[in-house]
RNA sequence: GCCCACUUAGCUCAGUCGGUAGAGCAUCUCCAUGGUAAGGAGAAGGUCGCCGGUUCGAAUCCGGCAGUGGGCUCCA
């Protein structure tokens, strides 16, 4: 059987490699746990972490869908690598685990695949879970390993970080041997319901300083009736894109003529940033803080002095040449406001100083991340600075976690933190310091009783963070509050307070922004709502839809019966039916539509429509008035 | 930035073998006076993303650029 093996692989050396063969099925009856390899830098499923004791097993029960799922995935992207190098025999393959809502494989092939390819892929993986192969376990000795993949440098790579001491363990089914630490389903007849979506380039081992591999994914669950229901799910999801509801709604467009990454917001999704940003402001004022304005473009020197020029001039855009000086669009607002605090000296009696300001920023985002309005080149932060006292930070950072709850379950999201921690190479400031300013973001967040996530070493050079993520209609996550110790400015600037003493003493500075930008931040508002916007930002509140022109006199009556009440209410006068208006109505998503008749002249009624809810009856106007104000005042979503 | 794919009317899309372009919706005009998801008729609307090449002839074939989409990498 292993010489069987060998000869496939191209083994053709002398030494005999005898691993020892034994079933999965019967090494877990002895109460190994199961193991399985990922590619280094791989992007793992949330908690599942790569563990560097082969002795002890991932815990599989936090893979979404659960440990089966997970076997049956990871099964998969063998019979897809199995598939692959049968079809193509000069492909190398590298890594394929299984990740949240799916599976992929990587190879290295010449020519990239295309989608014919992917059909017969597909194809031959129906055939190979026709022939039922058995998943074969083995282990081998580093020798053997290295013997097997002599001609494949990728798994030689794999095999050179299993850590010392860890058992080399294989996985067979028919003609494909891989290394890999399971597990696995028994044979490839399990997979009853699998399918290949798409394919891409992904750097070998995540680093764009490596050659680009080909990567497919695929997805497989338990039941045809169950990768179904996911497909449909996927497509409804897609209903909800907001590059599509912006065109369908008129909220907003992107012009080539302008410039990629740069939003046009049309005026109904001006509408929706004008509530969100009144919100902002009326929650930021009572929270205590003082609302500035700075520049767009500064001098270059003052990203010299900031340090931005260096660490982060290719995001920056080229510099304007004025009166024989460099200036820059600002690609973040820390420095201007910086220079507000500095303008004059302060003593600690007046600390915390919150400077709070929807910024206007722009950064030159390479084209391949562009996204929408959610991954742009020019945004609005609505950016915060607070310069304190080290005993004021802990303190400081859990009155942000209190304002970012208000704004974020107002507008009714759900989310979890991340606690970002130093990384691991490149960093400034001190252990203590890090410390320090970590220790105060965690017992915020504990004080706060918001659950987190350790992210290792995902903090900034400068800074330890907390940072939220937010889904979009895909359950993409997209990084929108964050929260940031700053070590680095106060020093480069020289940002102080007088202390009791009488001594300059250097503040603490907190970056913060809550929605993150107004642009990601609306984008994946749309998407979370489906473009039916909670009564408080919706554009149109109501619309009033005279059955015929006989009524228009009497719906004009009733609108102004709402504005009065401070509703955003239209009129729908066109010469059409009321079919036609009631469905362009639900189409546009307004959330209440106000039909009015000769019916309901006389008695002062009027029959309101609830989007979502249909139709409600016919009631006086008074009470939809009531209904619509109150809905409105409690911001209910 | 990298890999792959795509770009035809305002929108969603057809367009065969290379022979100068089509539908539905939206828009405009006229007719229809209507109680909860599309009333009817007609008109107008396109330098087929841009630049170059091959060809008697290019939406169609080739190259470059731009933009978009899916990923990778990077980030709010």
């Amino acid at each position: 059987m292993v010489e069987h093996l060998l000869d496939k692989q191209g083994v053709t050396g002398s030494s005999p490699v005898t691993p020892t063969i034994s079933s999965g099925r019967a090494r877990r009856s002895a109460g190994a746990p199961p193991l399985f390899v990922f590619p280094a830098g791989a992007s793992l499923p949330k908690g599942i972490a790569m563990s560097q004791s082969a002795s002890s097993g991932p815990d599989l029960s936090h893979y979404p869908g659960g440990e089966e799922l997970y076997r049956l995935r990871h099964s998969a992207a063998h019979v897809l690598a199995t598939a692959v190098t049968e079809l193509f025999p000069d492909v190398k393959v590298a890594g394929g685990p299984p990740v949240d809502g799916g599976f992929y494989y990587d190879f290295a092939k010449a020519t990239p695949f295309t989608p014919e390819d992917l059909e017969k892929i597909e194809a031959r993986m129906r055939e190979i879970v026709a022939l039922d192969q058995k998943f074969e376990y083995a282990e081998a000795t580093r020798e053997e390993a290295a013997q097997i993949w002599k001609d494949e440098k990728y798994k030689l790579h794999f095999l050179s970080v299993i850590p010392d001491g860890a058992k080399v363990t294989t996985y067979r089914n028919g003609n494909f041997l891989d290394l890999c630490r399971g597990p696995h389903v028994e044979s490839t007849g399990k997979l009853k319901a699998f399918k290949l979506t798409h394919f891409a380039g992904a750097y070998w081992l995540g680093s764009e300083k490596n050659e680009m591999l080909q990567r497919i994914y695929g997805t497989a669950f338990a039941s045809q009736a169950d990768l179904d229901a996911h497909l449909q799910r996927i497509e409804e999801s897609l209903k909800r894109d907001h590059r599509k509801l912006g065109r369908e709604l008129d909220l907003f467009s992107i012009h080539e003529e302008v410039g990629a990454g740069l939003v046009h917001w049309h005026p109904k999704l001006g509408m929706v940033r004008h509530m969100l940003e009144s919100f902002w402001k009326e929650e930021h004022l009572k929270g205590g803080y003082q609302l500035v304005y700075t520049p767009h473009i500064s001098s270059e020197k003052l990203y010299e002095i900031s340090g931005h020029l260096q660490n982060y001039g290719d995001i920056m855009y080229a510099p304007m040449q004025v009166d024989e000086q460099a200036f820059r669009v600002k690609p973040m607002n820390c420095p201007n406001h910086i220079m507000i605090y500095n303008s004059r000296k302060h003593s600690y009696r007046e600390l915390p100083i919150r400077f709070a300001e929807l910024g206007t920023v722009y950064r030159y985002e390479r084209s391949g991340v562009l996204h929408g309005m959610e991954r742009v080149r020019g945004f609005t932060q609505d950016d915060s600075h607070i310069f304190c006292t080290p005993d004021q930070l802990q303190s400081e950072i859990e009155g942000v976690l209190k304002l970012m709850h208000k704004l974020l379950s107002t507008c009714g999201y759900e989310y979890h933190c991340y606690l970002a921690t130093r990384p691991a190479d490149k960093y400034i400031g001190s252990d203590a310091e890090w410390d320090f300013a970590t220790n105060a973001l965690r017992q915020a967040l504990e004080t706060a009783g918001l659950p987190y996530e350790i992210d290792e070493g995902g903090g900034a050079f400068y800074a330890p963070k907390i940072d939220v993520k937010l889904k979009d209609a895909l359950g993409r996550e997209w990084q929108c509050p964050t929260i940031q110790v700053d070590l680095n400015l106060p020093k480069r600037f020289g940002v102080y307070f007088t202390g009791p003493d009488g001594q300059d003493h250097e503040v603490i500075m907190l970056h913060r922004a809550l929605y993150g930008s107004l642009e990601r931040f609306v984008g994946i508002f749309i998407e979370h709502t489906g473009g039916e916007f909670p009564v408080w930002v919706a554009p149109t509140q109501a619309m009033i839809v005279p059955v015929n022109p006989k009524a228009l006199e009497y719906a004009e009556q009733t609108a102004e019966m709402l504005r009065a009440a401070g509703v955003r209410v239209e009129v729908d006068a066109r010469d059409e039916k009321l079919g036609a208006k009631i469905r362009d109505g639900e189409l546009q998503k307004v959330p209440y539509l106000i039909v009015v008749g000769p019916r309901d002249i006389e008695a002062g009624t009027c029959a309101p429509r609830r989007k979502g809810q249909g139709d409600l009856g016919t009631m006086p106007r008074e009470q939809i008035v009531e209904r619509i104000r109150e809905e409105i005042r409690t911001r209910a979503h």
